[in-house]
DNA sequence: TGCTAACTTAGGTCTGACCAATCGGGCGAG
DNA sequence: CTCGCCCGATTGGTCAGACCTAAGTTAGCA
């Protein structure tokens, strides 16, 4: 499986690194529990303790452990959650220049579906996270408390759909978009009661298992929001 | 933007690798230049080369920089691209043993999507990559050779879509659905021929420029994938 | 002129020492 | 006997310096 397993890489520590990641992967070492302590894996694999140190720098970024030092501490195995592919995505946005757009139109490909797979297996506990979202919404409060309850109810929606993966890449698009979209003031009063409009009709068809029309508004809702931000861009790009 | 400028982590390599993250990504290194050599870095920063070295690590794990050995070998500075984001997901769907269900939901959700971009935005060149890979499914090759076609034509309309996000994603996508399906001998000669059909139908609306027939043959073409692929998981479960 | 060998520069690994963060347990005060 | 503080053990973090390996550069020889 692999990327890095085609070229034998050469270099001792990815190497170990590749053989630590695939017996985390493997089971060997459960969630939770420590990896052997640098110094015991130096005798085990008779690498220097620099190059064991890289190995585990290398899964640690990769989000596969978190080291905690001191007494009792160690290389803690994790399962990479939506946090490491948030952070992946910021860095191609970042890197790439990536327009606005690319993020915009992924998100407009995975909401649609993650509102109809909601409607289809929501739970009454879904439901309630998301009309706690909605209130959070219509509550007249700052930029900021309005921006991050409707992150939260995108979020929730794709909770609702009971598939990790679409949560996982939900997460961190939304991150990704909020963290791009906080300069650009374009939210009114208006915007806010459209908003909150659109998420109860979605909140209804999920409510009443009725995928059609769930994917059908939120396909409306995600393209409209589109199209507002791409306006802005276009005005702030003209500007600037 | 932040992430992890929030705490302040204390580690010197962290930090050593957040100036030159943030270095990088201000455009101070254009991309294809070196960073300076490490011992270079060790007198700037006087901090031992250890450290350099494991904050460099960091940055290729990252995918900003390439490492090169040797003589005006040294720290190239990259874009990360859709092979970051694709090794990450790739991670995420290994660590948490996503189900084959949620793969196959998120790639309905994502695959029409791809098919309608491409289909605006696609280019001479893409559309060649997409013909070959037609070309090697249509030969009468062993099951690998087919699923390999396969995956390189599904990755092809993600790549003539233009957009790396969604490239990224489907990369791992493919990947971890091929890994998990060759097992399943559920390929005959009757579903070779209608795949061809289906990604021949699908070429000619992406030549075409036409996003609709794009996307809405997509859509059937993995839905029937899927429904397929469910139906032998749910005989095979019984099976056994 | 063309090829090879030595040199030079850069990353890769090793050793051994010491620093820093924690946690556990022992010991003394109340 | 209990609570709290301090000491020391364990584990990661950093440092310094040496040597190895990879790969261009260059000089010298045929």
């Amino acid at each position: 499986m692999a990327k890095a397993a085609s070229v034998p890489a050469s270099k001792a520590s990815d190497v170990l690194a590749h053989e630590l990641r695939e017996r985390i992967l493997r089971g060997e070492f459960p969630e939770g529990t420590a990896l052997p302590p640098e110094r015991e894996l130096v005798v085990q694999t008779k690498m220097s303790r620099t190059t064991v140190r890289e190995s585990l720098r290398i899964l640690e970024v990769q989000g596969l452990v978190r080291i905690k030092t001191g007494r009792s501490g160690g290389a803690f195995v994790q399962k990479p959650g939506e946090a490491s592919v948030a952070s992946s995505v910021g860095l191609v946005i970042r890197g790439q220049q990536i327009r606005m757009t690319a993020l915009l139109e992924t998100r407009e490909s995975i909401e649609p579906q993650c509102a109809r797979l909601a409607a289809k297996y929501r739970t009454d506990d879904d439901l309630a996270v998301l009309d706690a979202a909605n209130e959070a919404i219509a509550r007249q409060g700052s930029l900021a408390d309005f921006l991050q309850a409707n992150v939260d109810w995108h979020v929730a929606v794709a909770v609702a759909s009971h598939n990790e993966l679409l949560t996982g890449f939900m997460r961190a698009l939304s991150r990704a978009i909020y963290d791009s979209t906080d300069n650009q003031g374009f939210i009114d009063d208006d915007v806010r009661a459209t908003t909150v409009k659109a998420h109860l009709s979605i909140t209804r068809a999920i409510r009443d298992h009725d995928p059609e029309a769930a994917v059908r508004r939120m396909d409306r809702h995600v393209h409209a929001y589109a199209e507002a931000v791409l306006e802005v861009e276009e005005r702030t790009a003209i500007d600037v």
